[in-house]
DNA sequence: GTGAAAGCGCTAACAA
DNA sequence: TTGTTAGCGCTTTCAC
């Protein structure tokens, strides 16, 4: 894993020249100053009626388009938008991603992406390259509930907000749902079927997300009066091949459990494998109940109960949040908790 | 659709000043020019090795990170590489991502991500701002087999590869996979399964992988010897709904076909909705085959038969072409066509 | 309301 | 091999 790659020379990109317009060709042309171009295409400080007709018009007979890298430099921050995900494969994220474009691109903004893999180091590197690049913004769903580097950024003055997880002590905007609830309640789902033997394969604790579901899982379970068994709490990293494998040791005990409830979607995918490998029947043997709903959840074997999130619009909160904080930097620390909800299909059903 | 937007003033990021090192402090520091801290870094240009050592000393000291966006103005291009694809929502775009990411990143590069949403005019603004912001290079998956503004780009020496569809008549370096080939062995798998009424679900003959399978279609019913009804040519949008619409109306056909063959992954699942709803028997009373597997194609009702496509190869080969092409404009245009492979599951069945 | 001019932080040509 | 210096294209004071 260590190994150096074969050490071949960095690949530094080519100038290729400018066979772009420039702002001063457009001044020439519409007989004004450079300055006066910029206030009319920025919309800040005063221009007369006829200049800016003029240079509107200069702008449009030379199709004319600021350069963002000079702009970006003057400015000292540019408008992309920096996002960081930890599993550009997973369908939930995307959905975000849909969100938080679907909000900044009207104004303008641009999404520059990272994908950490649930690797801090990565995640490091990532935050770096960003600030190198002068966002002017971070939406991440980070892969640890604790990062210097993060909190670095925000004492900074970075714009951040933290998506799906949260990071503990930092004072920072935020976008998550009712993981406790969320789990608690499909728990109770689950016992009112009169389940008791209750499974759960959940995410690692480091990520609040594993935490908290697990939490809530607990919570549900002791409300319910059920007792608690170790064997049946078993914890994957949110991968599908993780979900398969937890799912492969619930179904080797002795005394296998009636249902259980997944703390992600690639990991449901992989417990529903495994469970399909030794036929077991779904949900007369074991009930499944899955976090995350998926367009294809109805197409699944079975249709699969799941618990939904709201992803696209966790997507555009998240921005929103983001856009009023590089507007206003000053704003008070929010935090939007967004409710979920239950769908109940034909993977839970009376044990 | 086209009203307008509620009139709020544009947000332009908020200058933070600059907290960080430059390169005149790290230059102070080790006693050295600019110059030679740029060199250093760079690894252009010769430096002694004494040199070389007290400036990695000063830059570790100080912690700095050159800013990228000074780096890009001056080099007249960013490290950076733009990324239009047509659907962030669909698996197949997503694990390209990753294939791309997994190579560039070596190189310092980051991606710039724009989702077209299969729109024309969305991609021709989403390109002028990649070239604003002056990316390196430029991998789209583009939303019509034509684009004047990638031929402009191209002609304009702008690096770009085309990822899974093609552009018609245009010099570009270019992945893909055989399409015609792929469509028309799963119909020649359907018709020596015996299936005489074999229907297809395609995307719009404007895309290239529409056309091609589509014509791949036709090949294989002709080779098989089967005759072609028009009405068992439906025309979706590549997205699930318009999957789920076209196989509707395949079902509510006095004489309904016994397979189907979907032109790409989210019509497929959109497919299988239908025939579930009107509780269809798979593969007894019609089989289905889909376009590019998905890890969850073994939990589908019932496990499904997929030409799959080598997605993450693809993503990584374009990046590969990208690179070279960035390193070497002059490099003749490369066309790369990948195989497919047919992987014949429960859902395709004899008739 | 408009223009002149000074940089943003870096790189690359040119000099030494 | 190293330093000096002139910008990259834009925005933003500061004068007028």
């Amino acid at each position: 894993m260590n190994e150096k790659r074969k050490p071949r020379n960095p690949i530094i990109p080519k100038n290729r020249g400018s066979s772009s317009v420039t702002i001063k060709q457009v001044a020439e042309k519409a007989g004004v100053s450079t300055a006066t171009i910029s206030r009319v295409l920025s919309g800040r400080g005063y221009v007369s009626f006829e200049m800016r007709q003029r240079v509107l018009e200069a702008v449009a007979e030379l199709n004319y388009q600021p350069d963002r890298t000079a702009r970006n430099l003057r400015r000292r921050v540019s408008q992309i938008i920096g996002v960081v995900i930890s599993d550009i494969q997973n369908p939930f994220f995307t959905s975000l991603i849909r969100g938080i474009e679907s909000v900044i691109e009207e104004d303008n903004f641009v999404i520059l992406l990272s994908n950490s893999d649930e690797d801090p180091r990565r995640e490091k590197i990532q935050l770096n390259t960003l600030e190198a690049e002068r966002v002017s913004g971070i939406i991440i769903s980070p892969c640890r509930s604790n990062s210097d580097e993060l909190r670095k950024l925000v004492s900074e003055h970075m714009p951040v907000v933290v998506i799906d997880r949260t990071i503990a002590r930092l004072k920072v905007d935020a976008v998550a749902v009712h993981n406790v609830q969320a789990a608690c309640d499909a728990v109770l789902h689950l016992a009112s079927l009169r389940h008791r033997r209750i499974a759960l394969i959940c995410g690692p604790e480091w990520v609040s997300t594993g935490a908290e579901r697990r939490q809530g899982f607990l919570q549900g379970m002791r409300t319910a009066g059920i007792p608690i068994l170790n064997e049946y709490l078993q914890v994957g990293d949110f991968r599908q091949e993780s979900g398969y494998l937890a799912m492969k040791r619930l179904l080797d005990l002795p005394q296998r459990p009636t249902a259980v409830l997944v703390g992600n979607n690639l990991m449901t995918l992989g417990a529903l494998q495994a469970i399909h490998e030794v036929c077991v029947a779904i949900p007369d043997e074991i009930a499944v109940i899955g976090f995350d709903d998926m367009s294809w959840a109805t197409s699944l074997q079975p249709p699969l109960t799941v618990i939904a999130q709201p992803t696209f619009e966790m997507g555009v909160t998240a921005a929103r949040l983001l856009l009023d904080r590089i507007e206003n930097p000053d704003l008070p620390t929010r935090h939007v908790i967004l409710d979920t909800q239950l769908i109940v299909r034909t993977s839970s059903c009376p044990a």
